[in-house]
DNA sequence: GGCCATCTGATACATCTTGTTACAACTTGG
DNA sequence: CCAAGTTGTAACAAGATGTATCAGATGGCC
């Protein structure tokens, strides 16, 4: 498991449409998971750490576009608007709004492939969707983090010692930089267990890597604190530095 | 003006689409320049700094998609592929090539502006200056706000902690200068629930946040209240000044 | 095994965040 | 000026987060 496909939430309250593109994604390397409304779709996002939504803007009860202004306002993922009608006055809207891109039904799932694929290169930083290399050498903020070696040395070039879940929660921080991770999706990418109910082990977790790698573990610039979401990671995260 | 406006070059044979268009970008606020030929467009190319191209691939001599393989190979220029077939087939080859979107003629200039600014959206900050985060910033009266840091800076410098609720208001703002912005709208935009009958969380946050950023919260300069409206944000918003 | 260092989740408690409520001040229309 | 409705904000409570501390668990070493 090394470097994780990049994970795909399709939305469209048409269960064909919905099961056949997923199925096509997943045989195609990608992993998906589906929602066939806008409020099923929050719960997903919550649930697991996807990389790009698919989303049909015509659907019953809450509206597509609605929640895709919630997307684009709130978090990081990039979103791709599917509709039936080949209105030109909703594309734009779409676009507008700040949706990455737009396809109109019936569409060629090649080309929704196709198009997934560009917008996944030029949003996806550091070493998220590369070959998994041999020596796997993570950069940000002068620090560098050897993936392979398990080893992390500050800017002044000093080694600092991680333990084994501080670690794991680091690499699981820079592959997904600038995105929310709540405390299930951390939970999943770390130890892979599922938390109880009163879990407070990513906090302590949280608590121990800001220690060692925050100049100011009481005001965090890395490590950045969701309230009510989880936390995430904000710091340009670069493969090798050129 | 600080960051002068993108310059895109139009490609096409066609002398009435690419004036039309090139006239439609300027009065958008874009720069262009045209060309009529793959051969015509290098010496373009070499002339002045691209933002972007548009470029129609049927086009006499040499072919259009061998310029966009050499554009997206050698350069970094984005490119939009325009053409005058709707076939499915040719949509998917120009992305694959690696196009960052694709219009068919006839197509609704409003589109393509709109697609241009996205896919400008997506590489200006990005691939440009070699920093792989979308570093958005904001600047308003001597305030600077970094958008995917969630940080907010006084016009002394000093950084102004916000709670993760007063940032997602102060964003919503921000991104919609001089406009009125509802109670519902707000609840929308920053937790994306739905308003209870009597809720006055949005009132208390502006509350919270006004005692934070207004230098007297008493009288509102930046977030004025509309009677009976809502509120809205007063003040002139640039973007990085780089 | 016995000893020790380290790691990690559980627990507890202080602190922070936010929606709710209440009430005073203000606006509007008559 | 009054009544009804709207807004500003203090006070409060529920819930979320930060982290010190502790107890098992694990693993190295003699």
């Amino acid at each position: 498991m090394n470097t994780p496909s990049p994970h795909i939430l399709v939305v469209d309250d048409h269960r064909d449409i919905r099961e056949t593109l997923a199925r096509y994604l997943v045989k195609n390397g990608l992993r998906a998971s589906t929602a066939d409304s806008a409020a099923q779709a929050r719960k997903a996002l919550k649930a697991a750490a996807v990389d790009l939504v698919v989303l049909d803007i015509m659907m019953p009860g809450e509206d597509g576009l609605s929640l895709c202004r919630h997307l684009v306002e709130t978090s990081s993922q990039p979103v791709i608007l599917l509709t039936a009608m080949a209105d030109d006055t909703d594309r734009v809207i779409g676009l507008e709004i700040g949706a990455d891109d737009y396809v109109t039904k019936p569409f060629n799932p090649r080309e929704l492939l196709a198009r997934i694929r560009a917008v996944l290169r030029r949003t996806t930083q550091g070493a998220r969707d590369r070959d998994p290399v041999e020596h796997e050498e993570l950069h940000f903020e002068g620090w560098r983090v050897d993936i392979t070696k398990r080893e992390l040395f500050a800017p002044n070039g000093r080694s600092v010692p991680l333990s084994s879940g501080e670690f794991q929660l680091l690499r699981a921080f820079l592959k997904r930089p600038n995105m929310v991770l709540n405390r299930d999706q951390l939970m999943d990418l770390t130890s892979g267990r599922t938390p109880g109910v009163f879990d407070r082990s990513i906090d302590n977790q949280v608590s121990r890597l800001r220690r060692k790698i925050e100049t100011d573990p009481r005001d965090p610039r890395l490590i950045k604190t969701v309230w009510g979401g989880g936390y995430m990671f904000t710091a340009p995260v670069r493969d090798k530095p050129s």
